[in-house]
RNA sequence: GGCGCGGUGGCAGAGUGGUUAUGCAGCGGACUGCAACUCCGUGUACGCCGGUUCGAUUCCGACCCGCGCCUCCA
Protein backbone atom coordinates (compact mmCIF):
# COMPACT_ATOMS: atom_id res chain seq x y z
CA UNK A 1 0.00 0.00 0.00
CA UNK A 2 1.32 3.20 -1.40
CA UNK A 3 1.03 6.33 1.27
CA UNK A 4 1.93 9.44 0.44
CA UNK A 5 2.10 13.06 2.04
CA UNK A 6 -0.45 15.41 1.04
CA UNK A 7 -0.16 19.17 1.49
CA UNK A 8 -3.93 19.33 1.00
CA UNK A 9 -4.54 17.35 4.54
CA UNK A 10 -0.55 17.77 5.86
CA UNK A 11 -1.03 13.89 6.47
CA UNK A 12 0.73 10.80 4.84
CA UNK A 13 -2.44 9.03 3.41
CA UNK A 14 -3.17 5.54 1.87
CA UNK A 15 -3.00 6.15 -1.77
CA UNK A 16 -5.96 4.83 -3.88
CA UNK A 17 -6.84 6.67 -7.54
CA UNK A 18 -10.12 8.13 -8.32
CA UNK A 19 -10.03 5.06 -11.37
CA UNK A 20 -8.02 1.53 -10.00
CA UNK A 21 -5.03 0.77 -11.40
CA UNK A 22 -5.01 4.41 -13.08
CA UNK A 23 -3.37 7.70 -11.97
CA UNK A 24 -4.12 11.04 -13.45
CA UNK A 25 -1.13 13.53 -12.44
CA UNK A 26 -0.32 16.91 -13.46
CA UNK A 27 3.05 18.85 -12.43
CA UNK A 28 3.72 22.30 -12.77
CA UNK A 29 6.45 22.90 -15.22
CA UNK A 30 8.69 25.24 -16.81
CA UNK A 31 7.68 29.20 -18.01
CA UNK A 32 10.43 28.80 -20.87
CA UNK A 33 12.07 32.19 -20.27
CA UNK A 34 15.21 31.07 -18.90
CA UNK A 35 17.50 27.76 -18.71
CA UNK A 36 16.31 25.33 -16.33
CA UNK A 37 18.40 25.25 -12.87
CA UNK A 38 18.73 22.96 -10.22
CA UNK A 39 15.62 23.48 -8.55
CA UNK A 40 13.92 22.76 -11.60
CA UNK A 41 15.96 19.52 -11.61
CA UNK A 42 14.71 18.01 -8.84
CA UNK A 43 10.83 18.79 -9.47
CA UNK A 44 11.64 16.71 -13.05
CA UNK A 45 13.98 14.10 -10.83
CA UNK A 46 11.61 13.80 -8.25
CA UNK A 47 8.61 13.22 -10.47
CA UNK A 48 10.34 10.77 -12.45
CA UNK A 49 11.02 8.84 -9.86
CA UNK A 50 7.62 8.78 -8.56
CA UNK A 51 5.82 8.07 -12.16
CA UNK A 52 8.46 5.49 -12.58
CA UNK A 53 7.91 4.14 -9.10
CA UNK A 54 3.96 3.99 -9.67
CA UNK A 55 4.15 2.46 -12.73
CA UNK A 56 6.84 -0.20 -11.25
CA UNK A 57 3.71 -0.77 -8.83
CA UNK A 58 1.53 -1.95 -12.11
CA UNK A 59 -0.20 1.46 -12.43
CA UNK A 60 -0.99 2.90 -15.93
CA UNK A 61 0.32 6.56 -14.75
CA UNK A 62 -0.92 9.39 -17.42
CA UNK A 63 1.40 12.03 -16.70
CA UNK A 64 1.04 15.84 -18.45
CA UNK A 65 3.53 18.21 -17.55
CA UNK A 66 2.62 21.95 -19.14
CA UNK A 67 5.04 24.36 -20.49
CA UNK A 68 4.00 27.99 -19.91
CA UNK A 69 5.28 29.53 -23.04
CA UNK A 70 3.60 32.72 -22.58
CA UNK A 71 3.64 35.27 -19.55
CA UNK A 72 4.79 38.61 -18.93
CA UNK A 73 8.86 37.84 -18.06
CA UNK A 74 8.66 35.92 -21.34
CA UNK A 75 7.81 38.58 -23.17
CA UNK A 76 10.23 41.06 -20.84
CA UNK A 77 12.71 38.89 -21.78
CA UNK A 78 12.40 37.95 -25.39
CA UNK A 79 12.03 42.35 -26.06
CA UNK A 80 15.10 42.64 -23.65
CA UNK A 81 16.86 40.37 -26.22
CA UNK A 82 15.13 41.85 -29.50
CA UNK A 83 13.41 38.79 -30.69
CA UNK A 84 10.21 37.42 -31.26
CA UNK A 85 8.72 35.55 -27.96
CA UNK A 86 8.35 32.26 -29.76
CA UNK A 87 12.14 31.81 -31.03
CA UNK A 88 13.34 32.82 -27.16
CA UNK A 89 10.25 29.99 -25.74
CA UNK A 90 11.50 27.74 -28.52
CA UNK A 91 14.78 27.73 -28.14
CA UNK A 92 14.21 27.11 -24.38
CA UNK A 93 12.13 24.89 -24.73
CA UNK A 94 14.97 22.65 -26.89
CA UNK A 95 17.22 23.36 -23.83
CA UNK A 96 15.03 21.92 -21.46
CA UNK A 97 14.41 18.64 -23.24
CA UNK A 98 18.05 18.46 -23.83
CA UNK A 99 18.90 18.73 -19.91
CA UNK A 100 16.08 16.49 -19.17
CA UNK A 101 16.88 13.86 -21.24
CA UNK A 102 20.95 14.27 -19.97
CA UNK A 103 19.54 13.36 -16.23
CA UNK A 104 17.40 10.17 -17.68
CA UNK A 105 13.76 12.00 -17.00
CA UNK A 106 11.35 10.13 -18.76
CA UNK A 107 9.49 12.48 -21.13
CA UNK A 108 5.63 12.71 -19.76
CA UNK A 109 2.67 11.34 -21.37
CA UNK A 110 1.77 15.10 -22.88
CA UNK A 111 3.40 18.22 -22.52
CA UNK A 112 0.72 20.69 -22.96
CA UNK A 113 1.72 24.42 -24.03
CA UNK A 114 -0.32 27.38 -23.22
CA UNK A 115 -0.60 28.82 -26.44
CA UNK A 116 -2.14 25.65 -27.98
CA UNK A 117 -5.37 26.29 -24.92
CA UNK A 118 -6.24 29.47 -25.24
CA UNK A 119 -9.76 28.42 -26.39
CA UNK A 120 -10.08 26.31 -23.59
CA UNK A 121 -8.82 29.38 -20.95
CA UNK A 122 -11.09 31.37 -22.68
CA UNK A 123 -13.74 28.90 -22.18
CA UNK A 124 -13.14 28.57 -18.45
CA UNK A 125 -12.73 32.18 -17.71
CA UNK A 126 -16.03 32.52 -19.20
CA UNK A 127 -17.72 30.05 -17.22
CA UNK A 128 -16.32 32.02 -14.32
CA UNK A 129 -17.29 35.47 -15.39
CA UNK A 130 -21.24 33.79 -16.38
CA UNK A 131 -21.33 32.31 -12.64
CA UNK A 132 -20.08 35.11 -10.98
CA UNK A 133 -16.67 34.15 -9.61
CA UNK A 134 -14.89 36.73 -11.85
CA UNK A 135 -15.09 40.07 -13.16
CA UNK A 136 -13.49 42.26 -16.42
CA UNK A 137 -12.32 45.26 -14.77
CA UNK A 138 -12.36 48.77 -16.30
CA UNK A 139 -8.39 48.60 -17.64
CA UNK A 140 -9.97 45.39 -19.62
CA UNK A 141 -8.37 42.82 -17.85
CA UNK A 142 -10.41 40.01 -16.29
CA UNK A 143 -10.09 39.23 -12.38
CA UNK A 144 -10.84 36.14 -10.17
CA UNK A 145 -13.33 37.28 -7.17
CA UNK A 146 -11.19 35.50 -4.68
CA UNK A 147 -14.36 36.60 -2.05
CA UNK A 148 -16.58 33.89 -4.04
CA UNK A 149 -14.70 31.23 -2.75
CA UNK A 150 -15.23 30.71 0.60
CA UNK A 151 -12.49 27.71 0.52
CA UNK A 152 -9.35 30.29 -1.07
CA UNK A 153 -6.71 29.70 1.33
CA UNK A 154 -7.62 25.39 2.23
CA UNK A 155 -4.27 24.56 0.37
CA UNK A 156 -2.09 27.17 2.03
CA UNK A 157 -3.64 27.96 5.02
CA UNK A 158 -3.88 31.28 4.55
CA UNK A 159 -7.00 33.56 5.60
CA UNK A 160 -8.04 36.38 3.51
CA UNK A 161 -8.13 38.54 5.99
CA UNK A 162 -4.37 38.27 6.52
CA UNK A 163 -3.44 38.42 3.20
CA UNK A 164 -5.18 41.82 2.57
CA UNK A 165 -3.88 43.16 5.28
CA UNK A 166 -0.41 42.34 4.40
CA UNK A 167 -0.27 44.41 1.27
CA UNK A 168 1.95 43.15 0.00
CA UNK A 169 -0.65 42.06 -2.91
CA UNK A 170 -0.93 43.83 -5.79
CA UNK A 171 -3.04 46.77 -4.98
CA UNK A 172 -4.88 47.60 -8.07
CA UNK A 173 -7.62 50.27 -8.61
CA UNK A 174 -9.60 47.80 -11.01
CA UNK A 175 -9.69 44.64 -8.76
CA UNK A 176 -12.66 44.54 -6.30
CA UNK A 177 -10.59 43.10 -3.78
CA UNK A 178 -6.30 43.14 -3.28
CA UNK A 179 -6.01 39.60 -3.36
CA UNK A 180 -7.76 39.59 -6.92
CA UNK A 181 -5.63 37.71 -9.04
CA UNK A 182 -5.61 38.00 -13.30
CA UNK A 183 -7.22 35.50 -15.23
CA UNK A 184 -7.23 37.40 -18.90
CA UNK A 185 -4.73 40.52 -19.52
CA UNK A 186 -5.48 43.04 -21.86
CA UNK A 187 -2.99 43.62 -24.30
CA UNK A 188 -0.80 46.89 -24.61
CA UNK A 189 0.25 47.85 -27.85
CA UNK A 190 2.66 46.22 -30.31
CA UNK A 191 2.13 43.36 -27.74
CA UNK A 192 1.07 39.51 -28.58
CA UNK A 193 -2.33 39.06 -27.79
CA UNK A 194 -5.69 36.69 -28.19
CA UNK A 195 -9.12 37.76 -29.45
CA UNK A 196 -11.34 37.23 -26.43
CA UNK A 197 -14.92 38.56 -25.42
CA UNK A 198 -13.22 41.36 -23.22
CA UNK A 199 -10.99 42.57 -25.99
CA UNK A 200 -7.10 42.00 -27.54
CA UNK A 201 -4.96 40.11 -24.49
CA UNK A 202 -3.40 36.73 -22.84
CA UNK A 203 -4.43 34.75 -20.28
CA UNK A 204 -2.87 35.20 -16.65
CA UNK A 205 -0.42 33.60 -14.71
CA UNK A 206 -2.60 30.94 -13.14
CA UNK A 207 -5.38 30.18 -15.54
CA UNK A 208 -3.39 28.01 -18.17
CA UNK A 209 -2.69 25.03 -15.89
CA UNK A 210 -6.44 24.81 -14.85
CA UNK A 211 -7.47 24.72 -18.18
CA UNK A 212 -4.73 22.31 -19.09
CA UNK A 213 -5.10 20.14 -16.60
CA UNK A 214 -8.42 19.70 -16.86
CA UNK A 215 -8.69 19.08 -20.57
CA UNK A 216 -5.52 16.59 -20.23
CA UNK A 217 -6.98 14.76 -17.17
CA UNK A 218 -10.77 15.53 -16.14
CA UNK A 219 -12.01 18.21 -13.66
CA UNK A 220 -11.07 15.49 -11.03
CA UNK A 221 -7.52 13.77 -10.76
CA UNK A 222 -5.16 11.95 -8.84
CA UNK A 223 -2.09 13.89 -7.86
CA UNK A 224 -1.02 17.50 -8.95
CA UNK A 225 2.59 18.35 -8.33
CA UNK A 226 5.03 21.11 -8.19
CA UNK A 227 8.15 23.08 -7.09
CA UNK A 228 7.84 24.50 -3.11
CA UNK A 229 7.45 28.20 -4.41
CA UNK A 230 4.11 27.28 -6.30
CA UNK A 231 2.44 26.22 -3.02
CA UNK A 232 1.03 29.76 -2.90
CA UNK A 233 -0.34 31.81 -4.99
CA UNK A 234 -0.07 29.55 -7.68
CA UNK A 235 -1.64 26.25 -7.25
CA UNK A 236 -4.21 27.79 -4.43
CA UNK A 237 -5.55 29.84 -7.12
CA UNK A 238 -5.42 26.82 -9.41
CA UNK A 239 -8.30 25.21 -6.95
CA UNK A 240 -10.02 28.08 -7.21
CA UNK A 241 -10.61 28.62 -10.57
CA UNK A 242 -10.96 25.07 -11.00
CA UNK A 243 -13.16 24.25 -8.46
CA UNK A 244 -15.70 27.54 -9.47
CA UNK A 245 -15.51 26.99 -13.03
CA UNK A 246 -16.28 23.07 -12.51
CA UNK A 247 -18.10 22.52 -9.61
CA UNK A 248 -15.91 19.34 -8.42
CA UNK A 249 -13.22 18.64 -6.13
CA UNK A 250 -10.07 19.86 -8.74
CA UNK A 251 -7.22 17.39 -7.02
CA UNK A 252 -6.90 15.12 -4.37
CA UNK A 253 -3.33 14.35 -3.33
CA UNK A 254 -1.11 17.46 -3.35
CA UNK A 255 2.69 16.83 -3.59
CA UNK A 256 5.23 19.04 -3.25
CA UNK A 257 8.87 18.53 -3.45
CA UNK A 258 11.31 20.73 -1.06
CA UNK A 259 14.05 23.42 -2.05
CA UNK A 260 17.34 23.62 -3.07
CA UNK A 261 19.75 25.38 -1.00
CA UNK A 262 22.74 27.54 -1.29
CA UNK A 263 24.39 28.55 1.69
CA UNK A 264 21.46 27.49 3.77
CA UNK A 265 19.57 29.74 1.56
CA UNK A 266 16.36 28.61 -0.88
CA UNK A 267 18.18 28.64 -4.91
CA UNK A 268 15.93 30.83 -6.65
CA UNK A 269 15.71 33.13 -9.81
CA UNK A 270 14.68 36.65 -7.35
CA UNK A 271 17.88 35.79 -5.29
CA UNK A 272 19.91 35.06 -8.16
CA UNK A 273 22.06 32.18 -6.33
CA UNK A 274 20.81 29.37 -9.02
CA UNK A 275 23.16 27.37 -10.75
CA UNK A 276 21.59 26.08 -14.44
CA UNK A 277 21.74 22.40 -15.04
CA UNK A 278 23.63 22.86 -18.17
CA UNK A 279 26.50 24.59 -16.05
CA UNK A 280 26.59 21.96 -13.34
CA UNK A 281 26.66 19.23 -16.13
CA UNK A 282 29.91 20.80 -17.39
CA UNK A 283 31.48 19.36 -13.87
CA UNK A 284 29.69 16.72 -12.83
CA UNK A 285 28.85 13.55 -14.66
CA UNK A 286 24.54 13.84 -15.41
CA UNK A 287 23.88 10.11 -13.59
CA UNK A 288 25.94 12.12 -10.74
CA UNK A 289 23.82 14.83 -10.18
CA UNK A 290 20.55 12.77 -10.29
CA UNK A 291 21.85 10.34 -7.56
CA UNK A 292 22.64 13.52 -5.63
CA UNK A 293 19.25 14.33 -5.83
CA UNK A 294 17.67 11.18 -5.45
CA UNK A 295 19.75 10.98 -2.62
CA UNK A 296 17.68 12.44 -0.34
CA UNK A 297 13.72 12.92 0.54
CA UNK A 298 12.00 14.70 -2.38
CA UNK A 299 10.14 16.93 0.55
CA UNK A 300 13.64 17.72 2.18
CA UNK A 301 15.50 20.88 1.67
CA UNK A 302 18.94 19.63 0.47
CA UNK A 303 21.90 21.93 -0.07
CA UNK A 304 23.85 22.37 -2.57
CA UNK A 305 27.46 22.42 -2.84
CA UNK A 306 30.52 20.71 -4.75
CA UNK A 307 31.67 18.44 -1.66
CA UNK A 308 28.04 17.14 -1.70
CA UNK A 309 28.33 16.52 -6.06
CA UNK A 310 31.91 15.24 -5.42
CA UNK A 311 30.67 12.63 -2.38
CA UNK A 312 27.73 11.82 -5.24
CA UNK A 313 30.53 10.67 -7.56
CA UNK A 314 32.53 8.88 -5.11
CA UNK A 315 29.24 6.74 -3.92
CA UNK A 316 28.01 6.19 -7.45
CA UNK A 317 31.47 4.94 -8.49
CA UNK A 318 30.98 2.56 -5.40
CA UNK A 319 27.73 1.19 -7.64
CA UNK A 320 28.87 0.96 -10.88
CA UNK A 321 32.46 -0.99 -9.87
CA UNK A 322 29.82 -3.56 -8.29
CA UNK A 323 28.54 -3.62 -11.77
CA UNK A 324 31.82 -3.80 -13.25
CA UNK A 325 32.97 -6.65 -15.44
CA UNK A 326 29.48 -8.76 -14.85
CA UNK A 327 27.30 -9.68 -17.52
CA UNK A 328 23.80 -8.82 -15.11
CA UNK A 329 21.34 -12.16 -15.48
CA UNK A 330 18.11 -11.48 -17.73
CA UNK A 331 16.13 -9.47 -14.80
CA UNK A 332 12.73 -11.49 -15.78
CA UNK A 333 14.71 -14.64 -14.75
CA UNK A 334 15.70 -14.12 -11.38
CA UNK A 335 12.57 -14.04 -9.43
CA UNK A 336 11.76 -11.85 -6.52
CA UNK A 337 14.21 -11.11 -3.39
CA UNK A 338 14.09 -9.86 -0.16
CA UNK A 339 15.81 -6.86 -1.51
CA UNK A 340 12.73 -6.25 -4.12
CA UNK A 341 10.59 -6.19 -1.03
CA UNK A 342 12.90 -4.00 1.27
CA UNK A 343 12.85 -1.55 -1.97
CA UNK A 344 9.07 -1.99 -2.05
CA UNK A 345 8.52 -1.18 1.88
CA UNK A 346 10.48 1.88 2.03
CA UNK A 347 9.55 3.64 -1.41
CA UNK A 348 5.64 2.72 -0.93
CA UNK A 349 6.22 5.33 2.75
CA UNK A 350 6.08 8.35 0.40
CA UNK A 351 8.48 7.33 -1.39
CA UNK A 352 11.11 7.37 0.25
CA UNK A 353 14.16 7.17 -1.99
CA UNK A 354 16.74 7.56 0.43
CA UNK A 355 15.77 4.29 1.88
CA UNK A 356 15.83 2.56 -1.66
CA UNK A 357 19.07 3.54 -2.04
CA UNK A 358 20.61 1.79 0.58
CA UNK A 359 19.09 -1.10 -0.39
CA UNK A 360 20.97 -0.69 -3.82
CA UNK A 361 24.59 -0.61 -1.70
CA UNK A 362 23.06 -3.55 0.53
CA UNK A 363 22.77 -5.27 -3.00
CA UNK A 364 26.06 -4.31 -4.22
CA UNK A 365 27.68 -5.77 -1.23
CA UNK A 366 26.44 -8.77 -2.16
CA UNK A 367 27.66 -8.89 -5.64
CA UNK A 368 30.95 -8.38 -4.17
CA UNK A 369 30.94 -10.96 -1.84
CA UNK A 370 29.73 -13.58 -4.59
CA UNK A 371 32.24 -12.16 -6.55
CA UNK A 372 34.80 -12.64 -4.16
CA UNK A 373 34.13 -16.04 -3.30
CA UNK A 374 34.07 -16.68 -6.84
CA UNK A 375 30.43 -16.96 -7.31
CA UNK A 376 30.06 -15.37 -10.89
CA UNK A 377 26.45 -17.27 -11.05
CA UNK A 378 25.60 -15.63 -8.06
CA UNK A 379 26.87 -12.19 -8.85
CA UNK A 380 25.33 -11.89 -11.77
CA UNK A 381 21.61 -12.86 -10.47
CA UNK A 382 22.28 -9.97 -8.24
CA UNK A 383 23.25 -7.69 -10.68
CA UNK A 384 20.49 -8.06 -12.28
CA UNK A 385 18.72 -6.81 -8.88
CA UNK A 386 20.66 -3.97 -8.43
CA UNK A 387 19.77 -3.01 -12.37
CA UNK A 388 16.42 -3.66 -11.85
CA UNK A 389 15.78 -1.50 -8.40
CA UNK A 390 18.38 1.37 -10.29
CA UNK A 391 15.67 1.45 -13.22
CA UNK A 392 13.07 2.60 -10.54
CA UNK A 393 15.64 5.37 -9.67
CA UNK A 394 16.67 6.05 -12.80
CA UNK A 395 20.30 5.01 -11.45
CA UNK A 396 22.93 1.95 -12.99
CA UNK A 397 21.65 1.97 -16.49
CA UNK A 398 24.43 2.84 -18.45
CA UNK A 399 27.52 0.25 -18.80
CA UNK A 400 30.28 0.81 -16.27
CA UNK A 401 32.69 1.63 -18.76
CA UNK A 402 30.67 4.39 -20.11
CA UNK A 403 30.06 5.39 -16.19
CA UNK A 404 33.83 5.17 -15.87
CA UNK A 405 35.25 6.71 -18.81
CA UNK A 406 33.00 9.13 -19.63
CA UNK A 407 35.06 11.58 -21.71
CA UNK A 408 38.14 10.05 -21.62
CA UNK A 409 41.36 11.76 -20.66
CA UNK A 410 42.59 15.40 -21.46
CA UNK A 411 45.39 14.62 -24.12
CA UNK A 412 45.13 10.80 -24.09
CA UNK A 413 42.68 8.59 -26.05
CA UNK A 414 41.47 5.08 -24.58
CA UNK A 415 43.77 3.61 -26.96
CA UNK A 416 46.80 5.51 -25.35
CA UNK A 417 45.76 4.89 -22.32
CA UNK A 418 45.01 1.04 -23.09
CA UNK A 419 48.91 1.33 -24.43
CA UNK A 420 50.47 2.67 -21.49
CA UNK A 421 48.29 -0.24 -19.45
CA UNK A 422 49.92 -2.45 -21.75
CA UNK A 423 53.49 -1.03 -20.74
CA UNK A 424 53.09 -1.40 -17.03
CA UNK A 425 51.72 -5.00 -17.44
CA UNK A 426 55.15 -5.89 -19.29
CA UNK A 427 57.14 -3.68 -16.88
CA UNK A 428 55.29 -5.77 -13.90
CA UNK A 429 56.06 -8.68 -15.64
CA UNK A 430 59.27 -8.42 -15.47
CA UNK A 431 59.40 -7.29 -12.20
CA UNK A 432 60.47 -3.68 -13.05
CA UNK A 433 58.13 -1.88 -10.27
CA UNK A 434 59.51 1.19 -10.56
CA UNK A 435 58.68 1.65 -14.33
CA UNK A 436 55.03 -0.02 -13.75
CA UNK A 437 54.87 2.65 -10.94
CA UNK A 438 56.18 5.76 -13.13
CA UNK A 439 53.24 4.59 -15.87
CA UNK A 440 50.79 4.56 -13.35
CA UNK A 441 51.25 8.08 -11.62
CA UNK A 442 51.85 9.37 -15.07
CA UNK A 443 48.14 8.04 -15.73
CA UNK A 444 46.89 9.41 -12.18
CA UNK A 445 48.84 12.85 -12.76
CA UNK A 446 46.18 13.18 -15.85
CA UNK A 447 43.12 11.90 -14.19
CA UNK A 448 43.59 8.04 -14.32
CA UNK A 449 42.99 5.41 -11.77
CA UNK A 450 43.89 2.11 -12.70
CA UNK A 451 42.17 -0.85 -11.11
CA UNK A 452 44.18 -4.03 -11.44
CA UNK A 453 42.10 -7.22 -10.74
CA UNK A 454 42.85 -10.91 -11.18
CA UNK A 455 41.38 -10.68 -14.80
CA UNK A 456 43.12 -7.96 -15.89
CA UNK A 457 43.69 -3.81 -15.32
CA UNK A 458 40.88 -1.29 -16.24
CA UNK A 459 40.76 1.98 -15.44
CA UNK A 460 37.97 4.89 -15.08
CA UNK A 461 38.60 8.69 -14.27
CA UNK A 462 39.53 10.17 -11.09
C1' G B 1 3.30 39.52 12.75
C1' G B 2 0.48 35.02 10.38
C1' C B 3 1.06 29.94 8.50
C1' G B 4 4.29 25.75 7.93
C1' C B 5 8.79 22.56 8.14
C1' G B 6 13.11 21.01 10.52
C1' G B 7 17.28 20.36 14.36
C1' U B 8 20.21 12.59 14.17
C1' G B 9 27.44 10.24 15.07
C1' G B 10 33.33 14.33 11.62
C1' C B 11 29.93 15.21 7.19
C1' A B 12 25.57 13.66 4.20
C1' G B 13 21.05 11.29 5.25
C1' A B 14 16.79 7.43 6.56
C1' G B 15 14.15 5.56 10.57
C1' U B 16 12.12 3.79 15.22
C1' G B 17 8.53 3.75 22.03
C1' G B 18 12.92 -1.05 24.18
C1' U B 19 16.98 -4.61 19.02
C1' U B 20 22.06 -2.66 12.57
C1' A B 21 19.94 2.40 8.66
C1' U B 22 22.92 3.52 4.59
C1' G B 23 26.79 6.36 2.31
C1' C B 24 31.32 9.47 2.48
C1' A B 25 35.51 10.39 5.46
C1' G B 26 38.75 8.06 9.60
C1' C B 27 41.06 3.90 12.11
C1' G B 28 42.66 -1.59 12.40
C1' G B 29 43.08 -6.16 9.55
C1' A B 30 42.86 -9.27 4.84
C1' C B 31 44.03 -9.02 -0.38
C1' U B 32 48.23 -6.55 -3.48
C1' G B 33 55.18 -6.30 -5.55
C1' C B 34 53.25 -1.45 -3.57
C1' A B 35 48.68 0.77 -4.43
C1' A B 36 43.64 1.10 -6.23
C1' C B 37 39.22 -1.91 -6.06
C1' U B 38 36.97 -5.37 -2.73
C1' C B 39 36.09 -7.94 1.90
C1' C B 40 36.13 -8.21 7.49
C1' G B 41 36.19 -5.33 11.94
C1' U B 42 35.63 -0.50 14.27
C1' G B 43 31.92 4.92 16.53
C1' U B 44 27.33 4.47 23.99
C1' A B 45 24.26 9.98 17.21
C1' C B 46 19.63 11.62 18.13
C1' G B 47 19.09 20.77 19.99
C1' C B 48 17.69 22.21 25.42
C1' C B 49 14.27 21.55 29.65
C1' G B 50 10.16 19.31 31.70
C1' G B 51 6.01 15.55 31.28
C1' U B 52 3.66 10.68 29.96
C1' U B 53 5.78 5.59 30.27
C1' C B 54 8.58 -0.10 33.26
C1' G B 55 11.41 2.36 29.22
C1' A B 56 11.70 8.20 24.67
C1' U B 57 15.99 10.10 19.87
C1' U B 58 10.89 8.36 18.72
C1' C B 59 4.62 10.65 22.09
C1' C B 60 3.06 15.61 24.75
C1' G B 61 4.35 20.78 26.40
C1' A B 62 7.67 24.93 26.84
C1' C B 63 12.23 26.97 25.16
C1' C B 64 16.50 27.88 21.86
C1' C B 65 18.21 27.72 16.85
C1' G B 66 17.68 27.18 11.45
C1' C B 67 14.70 27.31 7.05
C1' G B 68 10.39 28.13 3.85
C1' C B 69 5.79 30.68 2.36
C1' C B 70 2.89 35.15 3.12
C1' U B 71 5.38 39.31 -3.78
C1' C B 72 7.70 36.93 -9.53
C1' C B 73 10.30 32.23 -8.47
C1' A B 74 10.41 24.82 -9.22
Amino acid sequence: MIRIYNTLTKEKEEFHPLEPGKVRMYVCGMTVYDFCHLGHGRVLVAFDVITRYLRHRGYDVHYVRNITDIDDKILRRADENGEVYTDLTDRMIHAMHEDEARLAVLPPSEEPRATAFIDDIIAMIQRLVSTGHAYPADNGDVYFAVESFPDYGKLSRKKLDDLVAGARVDVQEAKRSPADFALWKAAKSGEVSWQSPWGDGRPGWHIECSAMSTKCLGDTFDIHGGGPDLLFPHHENEIAQSECATGHKFVHTWMHAGAIRVNKEKMSKSLGNFFTIREILEKYPAEVVRYFLVSSHYRSQVDYSEESLAEAGRTLTKLYHALRGLIPAKASEVEETEHDRRFEDVMDDDFNTAGAISVLHAVAGEINQHRRDGNEDEASRAAAVLVRLGAVLGLLQQDPEAFFQVGGSEGLSPKDIEAMIQARADARKARDFAEADRIRDELLEKGIILDDSCEGTSWRKA
